[in-house]
DNA sequence: TGGTTGACGGTGG
DNA sequence: TCCACCGCCAACC
């Protein structure tokens, strides 16, 4: 069989991207990943990193966003920054990654 | 319509 | 622990 499956488009990918990350409480983080498991695509962290390009939305913390192993990632190359906000919310950083990142990785059964 | 881009993830050396 | 390679996906040009 030739068919590829192929996957139900979501034009509503960005949107609950957004959604997801706003819901991030200071003081806890989010891998792309876990981002874009919870915007309803698995694999899709590549993607969630390319929307996170544009975030200039304010509500978004988008710093709260790092890369799988508690790397920081991009952030379009203001990693220093990145990493002050995030140790302003409490969050533990040494050089360039998050510090015991299961520790304050956020899910979204945890109460704010 | 089709190819390229990139703030990623996981595995292997 | 760090780097390179490959796979996955939506946004862009």
């Amino acid at each position: 069989m030739t068919q590829k499956m192929q996957r139900a488009p979501d034009p509503l990918f960005k949107t609950r991207v957004l959604s997801v990350v706003r819901r991030i409480p200071p003081g806890r983080v989010a891998t792309y990943g876990d981002v874009a498991e919870l915007a309803g695509r698995p694999r899709a962290a590549r993607a969630v990193g390319n929307i996170m390009r544009g975030c200039s939305v304010a509500g978004v913390p988008c710093h709260r966003v790092v890369a799988a192993g508690g790397r920081l990632g991009g952030y379009g190359g203001y990693e220093a920054l990145k990493r002050s906000l995030l140790l302003a919310e409490g969050v533990p950083v040494s050089g360039s990654r998050v510090r015991d990142i299961d520790r304050v990785r956020w899910s979204p059964r945890l109460p704010r």
